[in-house]
Order: C-alpha cells, then structure tokens, then sequence
DNA sequence: AAGGCGTGGGT
DNA sequence: TACCCAAGCCT
C-alpha cells in the first residue's frame, strides 16, 4: 500500500484537531523553548498527559528557567516530583540541567547526538527535542508511532524485537519539514484515534493508507511478546509519632523510589517480614495494610505504628498536620493515610 | 540485554 | 475485577 501521502495527510489533519497542551507553542510562536520542550518530554515518559498537566505548571512556575533548576534545591525538586513516579527521573532532571549550564553554556546542544549525551535523555526524547524544539528532522518513536505505524504497514514482528524495523518504517514516512510537528501529530493521532483498543478507523486521516484497517484488524498490532507475571511482596511500614510529628527517612539514592522520603520500611519479601528491621523498639499497633502495585510486582504493606518510639538516627520529625508537604511518593502518602485514619479509630 | 523502575486511567 | 498500558531510560 503506498505510504507517498501519509506526511501530508497527517500534517493536514493536525493543523486541523491538534491538541492544545501547555508545552506547545502557541499561535504565532514558531517553537516552544527548549527547556519547556525537555521538561514535558521527560515528564511524559511513561506518563499521561492528563497526570503531567499540573507537574508543568508548577515546575515552569518554581523554575521558569534551565539555570534556575539548576541552582535548585535537590530536596525541593524530588518533593516536587512526588507522585509522578519513575523516581531516577527526578534525579536525572536535575544532573541534566545542572550538565546543561555547567557543560553547554546554559543552553541545551541543537542536534540529536548531542541531546543523546545528556543523563535522562535517551533515543526518543533526543528525537523529540531535536525535532520539536530545533525543527531538526528526527524519526521519532514512541509507543504511540510504534502502534501508528505498525497498522499503516500491518508490521506483524513481534516488540520488543521488531523494534529497529519498525523505526525504519517510520523513518519511511518522517518528511524533511515539519518533522516535530510530524512527530505530536503521529502522538494526538495514537492518543485520540488510533488507540489500543477500539481504533476510530473511519475518522482516521490515514484510513485509506492503513493496511492493519484494509485487513480489518487493526487491534492485532503491534504484536508484542508475552509478559510475564508478578510476583506479590510483602513488608512492614513503621510509622513512629511524638508530638504531633511523624519520624520520616530518606531512601537510598538508587532503587525503589531511590532519593524519595518515605516511611521507614523493612525488606520487602515473598513472606510477611512482620516487625523484622524495626527502626525502635517499641510495643507496634496494627493500623490495617495498603495495596499497592508496581511495574514488576506488587506490594502488601501491613503498617503498624506506637507513640513511644526508643531513639532513632538518620531520619527528620515531619509536622504530621503537614504531612502532604512532605513529597511523600505515593505508597507512603497511603500508608500514611491509613496510619492516620487508625490512630481515629 | 533483559529487567528494574510508579502511577493512574481505561475497559 | 483484573488487567492493560502510557510522549522510556538506565544498567
């Protein structure tokens, strides 16, 4: 099937029903900046715009700048990011900044390869960047051009092995001009028609083009390899009050919400590790468990909590009546929570 | 290079 | 309900 028209069509219909979203340039405005451009992306890995909306607005306005992110407080910026999840990005926003002004002169380097070299930043946000924010031609690939462009081509390999195929088939019908504009339009179109389940193959500007639609089975791609189950974990939260406070630790950098505050915790294993790696001594009341499911398992946290603590080290007493303050990530804001409503009880 | 790494919305 | 999955990156 001849994929000759498929640049314009889209480009077309994107001019025509694009999305409007905070980091994009408004009427008028050729292209967003550069940082808003890197800030969104590394925002919307994995993430849904719905669920980003909010973290832009408060980091463009906490930070308006690459510089003033920088210069930012560590503890601040992973505060801030609580809630949005996948943790390392956090950390890597910052040492990307910190690498944008300390390195690159304040600005962010204009070419793919040079975007590549950046901590946090890998083949599709240097893509997305250089195309987006440079108007540099780039083949970007997300999950949302994977799904596009597997059903234009009924690409039957299965991912994550077809994957370099499939970025040659995009590569196919990238244009020279436009090509950040190309790229959201691929993404709005992923997003809003072209979906996993249920595609809206007769409002689809490529309708004609498709040959997963020609086929009549558009929801067979892409093909993707069987996952595999999770494995359920359990542990023991502790939450210690005195005075109103609650004791709070601060996670080892790397790992499961590395970096983040949280509550103290023991293991997290296959069997109920109970009061195992207690941070005190003292007499644990049951305050009920939380569920909570990860990427690759999924968690029961049986919280307990007492109000005599023994002396504690490497941790901060957190004003509980502020407790939403403490950028909590969120299996401890729920473990709080429920440590909270127990204590009513 | 396969697996670690969060969360919330949709069905 | 239980599962699927999202504008991926890093090691």
């Amino acid at each position: 099937m001849p994929v000759d028209a498929v640049p314009e069509k889209l480009l077309n219909w994107y001019d025509a029903h694009h999305r409007r979203l905070p980091w994009r340039a408004g009427p008028g405005e050729p292209r967003a900046a550069p940082y808003r451009v890197w800030l969104s992306e590394v925002m919307l890995q994995q993430t849904t715009v719905a669920a980003v909306k909010s973290y832009y607005a408060h980091f463009t306005t906490r930070w308006p700048t690459v510089a003033d992110l920088a210069a930012a407080d560590e503890a601040e910026v992973m505060a801030a990011w609580a809630g949005l999840g996948y943790y390392a990005r956090a950390r890597n926003l910052i040492a990307c900044a910190r690498a944008v002004v300390n390195d690159h002169g304040g600005a962010f380097p204009d070419s793919e390869a040079g975007l590549r070299t950046l901590p946090g930043i890998g083949d599709y946000s240097a893509a997305a960047i250089a195309a987006i924010a440079f108007g540099r031609r780039a083949v970007v690939v997300d999950a949302n051009v994977e799904r596009v462009t597997s059903r234009l081509f009924a690409f039957d390999g299965p991912l994550p092995v077809g994957r370099p195929a499939i970025r040659e088939l995009a590569d196919r019908i990238t244009p020279d001009e436009r090509a950040g504009d190309f790229a959201q339009a691929m993404m709005d179109l992923g997003s809003s028609i072209c979906t996993v389940r249920n595609p809206q193959c007769l409002i689809c500007p490529l309708h004609g083009d498709c040959a997963a639609r020609a086929a009549g089975n558009p929801e067979a791609y892409p093909v993707k390899a069987p996952k595999k189950a999770k494995p359920q974990r359990r542990g023991t939260a502790f939450w210690i009050e005195r005075d109103g406070h609650v004791w709070l630790v601060r996670r080892p950098a790397k790992g499961m919400l590395g970096g983040m505050r949280a509550l103290p915790t023991g293991p997290w294993t296959d069997a109920d590790p109970g009061l195992a790696e207690a941070p005190a001594k003292a007499d644990w009341v049951e305050a009920g468990s939380v569920d909570h499911v990860f990427t690759h398992f999924a968690l029961r946290l049986r919280v307990v909590t007492t109000r005599k603590p023994a002396p504690l080290n490497e941790g901060e007493w957190w004003p509980i009546a502020r407790i939403e303050e403490a950028g909590l990530p969120t299996l401890f804001a729920r473990a709080a929570a429920r440590a909270i409503a127990a204590a009513q009880d």
